[in-house]
DNA sequence: CACCAGGCAAGTA
DNA sequence: TACTTGCATGGT
């Protein structure tokens, strides 16, 4: 079985470390967790200037706005008005167990102060908030030791034979959750690597190239 | 012009 | 349950 440290390796060997979640705070993560749903993140980037802008970018600031004008700001991440709302449900949700007297850190703080099972189900009862805008902010938002699968992490596991197409969300995440200590910064990193690898050599209509890191590992068996 | 990018929920049969 | 569709901007 060639055993996911290994890959690891050799992807952390061949690109060095990422360095994400590329925010200035944690509350400028878990808004950026939004706006990147199915959008690349040179738009997401864009929305999130805009914010700044206007020293926007505060959890009280955004709670406050209306949506019509959030939808504005955050226009080129696309999907806007979709978007506004869902960070919106994510905002009541963040800020309705908060003392409104707390400090943005603070509320941030005690909400990731609870284990990540029951955070992970709470995230997932707001509308817009799927498994991968769950696990992405509870990975590089919360520190939170949970494997985030996107896109890219599917299609390079199924590029190289490591999973089938049928594999879903759960099941990949559990392949890499059952086979890696529950280390937060690890997680960070292999998924960032991930990422990188995919954009570079795992596009969607790109066949696979002797280029690729991973070009010759052997088959895993879960 | 077509296709893609760090998803998710709602609709249809 | 298992597909399909809407959402939308900006880069290539």
């Amino acid at each position: 079985m060639a055993d996911l440290q290994k890959i690891y390796k050799i992807l952390h060997d061949h690109f060095g470390p990422q360095h994400w979640w590329p925010a200035d705070s944690v509350f400028e993560v878990i808004v950026g967790a939004v706006l990147t749903q199915n959008t690349n993140w040179q738009n997401v980037s864009r929305a999130l200037d805009n914010l700044k802008e206007d020293n926007l970018l505060s959890l009280p600031l955004l709670h406050a706005l209306p949506r019509e004008v959030l939808a504005e700001k955050i226009k080129p991440s696309g999907y806007y008005n979709l978007k506004a709302r869902r960070l919106k449900n994510l905002l009541d949700l963040l800020i309705c167990e908060a003392d409104p007297n707390y400090s943005e850190d603070k509320i941030l703080a005690d909400f990731f102060n609870e284990d990540t099972i029951s955070l992970r189900q709470k995230l997932l009862t707001v509308k817009g908030i799927g498994p991968e805008t769950a696990d992405s902010i509870l990975l590089y938002a919360g520190e939170k030791p949970i494997f985030v699968i996107d896109t890219y992490t599917w299609r390079v596991l199924l590029r190289h034979g490591l999973v089938g197409e049928e594999t879903d969300y759960t099941e990949m995440q559990e392949l890499f959750m059952t086979n890696l200590p529950h280390d937060s910064r690890l997680f960070n990193e292999y998924h960032a690597l991930l990422v990188r690898l995919g954009k570079e050599f795992c596009k969607k209509n790109n066949p696979l190239c002797d280029a690729c890191p991973l070009h010759k590992i052997e088959p895993l068996y879960v």
